[in-house]
This record gives structure tokens, sequence and C-alpha cells, in this order.
DNA sequence: TGGCCTTTGAAGGGA
DNA sequence: TCCCTTCAAAGGCCA
């Protein structure tokens, strides 16, 4: 996969080349078959980047005074209808630092599609409400193609046999009536929210299709600074600043180490248990494949009858390279967004301060690799250094293992047993 | 109970 | 700039 900017950008899609099973031949059928060329690829991005801002502009706006009209009204209902305690968050952050809500950034987001000229919704956008309110759901719904028809984009996905599309009762987990945002909100978050406060209320969120918008704030640009969650509120219970819940933000479960949370928050005279009960773990944002997982997972599990997420995975990651260009263009843009929502939302955060809860595994692990080169370095003798690595590499490829698992993260050859290979049943046809 | 497995992509940091 | 590491989701499995 091409990169599209070097410059730090918003780039839509990946920047590691693909992998794509070459050992199969996919990606060779992919590149005959495909009218997309690497290159038009990254040109469909770069447009994708270039439309976004050019209709971001006041004149797009200005060309759809209806959209504008949607826009107000939502917003307006939704602070008269804002208890007083909302309220009081929001004005508290009108002041300094947190002057406009975070949530602003969502209005920005969630304008019709920015990514096709005229302001006319592109295919994803058209079948994605910006919020549906009526079906109270979350606010980064917009973004998230729960639907089938999100991406159908008027046939069935070339990756799945057409009469899956079909199916209504394919198990839907994320569409549920539960929040179906990408972040997994945890028991506590919405449930401990009064129904007015929930990501589903649509007393709240009076969020038709143009969503929960205001007017996007200048406050949130890049270059505004902000201190690491400074504000308590933002801190608490998955909620944000504006009191709203967001699924990025998960409280501490156990797993999640928070310490790095301790270091940026302001003493408060609370007791400790409540304390602990109120660190939050802010997520990453999904990428283009996570959403796309996200999407897909129950599809292949009914199909597949399959429930080990390691074998699922497996599958996805091959339909995944077995979609068109603009399939993937359209996960792409959509992790695009979220990472942009995720970003204004937590202007503070980074990726790092997640960082550290599998250092010592990983650590382990490295170790376990070098005693498997090691090892193959016996069996080899005379394999020089960085030949007895491409030994390992090929043996493990042998063995079973994908070139991205070997080449990259765990690296344990010695360590790994064989494993089953997908079931070609399991396979899309373009794999197969 | 917690970590592993498995996938791709994004981000951060070191060389 | 390149390379490496870590995390994001998911749920069965295993120690």
């Amino acid at each position: 996969m091409p990169q599209l900017s070097s410059g730090g950008g918003d780039d839509l899609g990946a920047n590691d080349e693909m992998i794509a099973f070459k050992d199969e031949g996919e990606q060779e059928e992919k590149i005959q078959e495909n009218a997309f060329t690497e290159r038009d690829l990254a040109d469909l991005k770069s447009s994708l980047v270039n439309e976004s801002e050019s209709n971001s502009s006041p004149a797009a706006a200005a060309a759809d005074p209806e959209a504008i009209r949607r826009v107000q009204d939502p917003q307006r209902v939704y602070q008269e209808k804002l208890p007083d305690h909302m309220e009081d968050g929001i004005k508290h952050q009108d002041t300094g630092m947190y002057k406009g809500s975070a949530y602003s950034g969502y209005p920005f987001l969630m304008l019709s599609d920015p990514y096709l000229p005229n302001g006319s919704m592109s295919p994803l956008s058209n079948k994605v409400p910006v919020v549906q309110a009526s079906h109270g759901v979350h606010p980064l719904t917009p973004l998230i193609p729960y639907s089938n028809e999100h991406f159908s984009h008027g046939s069935h996905s070339p990756h799945l046999p057409a009469d899956i599309n079909q199916k209504q009762g394919v198990h839907r987990p994320s569409q549920t009536s539960d929040i179906p945002g990408f972040y997994s909100l945890p028991p506590g978050g919405v449930g401990q929210i009064t129904p007015s406060m929930g990501w589903q209320s649509q007393s709240v969120y009076p969020l038709p299709s143009c969503g929960f918008r205001q007017p996007y704030s200048s406050a949130l640009s890049a270059g505004a600074t902000f201190s690491r969650f400074t504000h308590p509120l933002m801190l608490s219970s998955g909620m944000h600043t504006t009191g709203i819940p967001h699924p990025a933000i998960v409280p501490h479960s156990g797993k999640q180490e928070m310490d790095h949370y301790d270091r940026s928050m302001k003493p408060q005279p609370e007791p400790k248990r409540e304390k602990e009960a109120k660190k939050p773990t802010i997520k990453k944002p999904l990428n283009a494949f996570m959403l796309y997982m996200k999407e897909m997972r129950a599809k292949v599990i009914a199909e597949c009858t399959l429930k080990e997420s390691a074998a699922i995975n497996q599958i996805l990651g091959r339909r995944w390279h077995a979609l068109s260009r603009e399939e993937q263009a359209k996960y792409y843009e959509l992790a695009r967004k979220e990472r942009q929502l995720h970003m204004q939302l937590y202007p503070g955060w980074s990726a790092r301060d997640n960082y550290g809860k599998k250092k010592r595994r990983a650590r382990e692990k490295q170790q376990d690799s070098s005693s498997a080169i090691e090892e193959f370095r016996l069996v080899h003798p005379s394999s020089s250094s960085s030949s007895t690595e491409q030994g390992c590499y090929q043996h493990a490829l042998v063995v079973g293992f994908s070139e991205r698992t070997i080449g990259g993260k765990r690296s344990a050859f010695g360590t790994y047993k064989e494993k089953d290979p997908v079931p070609a049943q399991f396979l899309p046809m373009e794999v197969l």
C-alpha cells in the first residue's frame, strides 16, 4: 500500500505495503483483476483527502442551506434539553482551555460526506446516516458501518455469497440495542448512565440525519493546545468533558494499566475506591481493518460456524485482501474519520498512553526468538547470520505462519506449534 | 484469571 | 527515513 502523504498527514490508506499471501497467487490475481493499480489507489486516497478539505469550506455549506438548517435544529433541541448539570459542564468548557465542546469535532466530521464534490453524499455516507436518532445510536455510528447495506453499495460484497447479505437472521452483535460503537463500552459505561445521557438517548441526542452538530470549533484545530486529560470529567467512567460518555473511554477493567493517567490527573481528594473506579482507558481508534473485522466478524461466524477469533481473523485477513480497492477505501475512509474524531475528542491522547501492559511479554518473546534462531543455527551450521534469519523465516513459512506474523511482531519461530491452515471452504472464492 | 492466538493498520520511538 | 514495537477487537482455549 503506497504512502500518500509523507507530511504526517491524514492519509487514508495504510502505510505498509500490502503483503497478500503471494504464495497463493492471490495478490497476482488481484492485480490482474483490478483496474486499480497501486498508483490509482494512492490517487484515490489523495483525492479523498483533497475533497475533504475542499468540501468543508463554507462555500460547500452555503450550497446546502437545508443541510445547515438540519444542523442547527438538532443542536438547538439538544441545548434546550440539556440537563442543568450538563449545561454547567459545557459552560465550564466555554472558559479557558476547554473553550468549545470537544464534541464539536463531531459536527465537523459528520457533515455530509466531505469526500465528494459539490456536497453530494458519497455512497458510503449516503448509506450511513450521520446519526440514526430514531434508533438512538452512538454519535460515532455514522462512522460505523454495522449495517450491511452501508457497504453493500447496491450489490453484494464480493467476498460473501449472495445469500449471506440477504440473511436477516445473521447475528450482528454490534448492531443490536447495545452500543454500536467501534469501542467496546464497558458494562458500567452506558449502563450507569441515565437514559437521557446514553449514546442511544434520542432526547439528548436529537440527531437526525445531520447529527449532533455544532459549528466546528477552531479551538480544536491542530494548533489548539490542551493538556493531557486535565479535566476530571473527561476521566470519569467513560464520560467526556461534556458529561457524555464516549465508547473510547473505558473504565479501568483490571486488565488495563492506568498508571499513566495518574500522572496527568490532578489530585482529587476522594476515596481511593471511587477514584480507582473512575480510571478510564481511552482506546486507540480502530484502523480500517479493525473496522472491517467488526463489520464482518458476525458474518464469518454465521457462515463458517467458527467461534475462535484467531481462525476468524485469519479468514478476515484473507478476505480483506480479496476486497476490491474501492471497498477497502471505504474502510480506510471510515478509519480516517475515526482518527479525526478521536483526535478532536482527545487532543492530548497518545497511543503511547496505553503502552506497557505487554512489554514484559514482548521481552520474553524476544528471548524465545533469539533462542529459536540459535537453534536453527545449530541445525544449519553453515548459515550466516542473515541467511540464518532467512532460513528461520522460510522455515516458519513452511510450518504455516504468515509472512507478517513471522516478519513482524511474533518471531518466536521455534516456539510455535504447527497450526491448521484455514479450511479451504472458509476462504473466499477470490482466494481459492 | 490472565495471557495467547490471529489478523492489518496506525503511531511512536530509536537508530 | 527505515525498522521495530505496541495496541486496537474478538472469543475460544489453556495453564
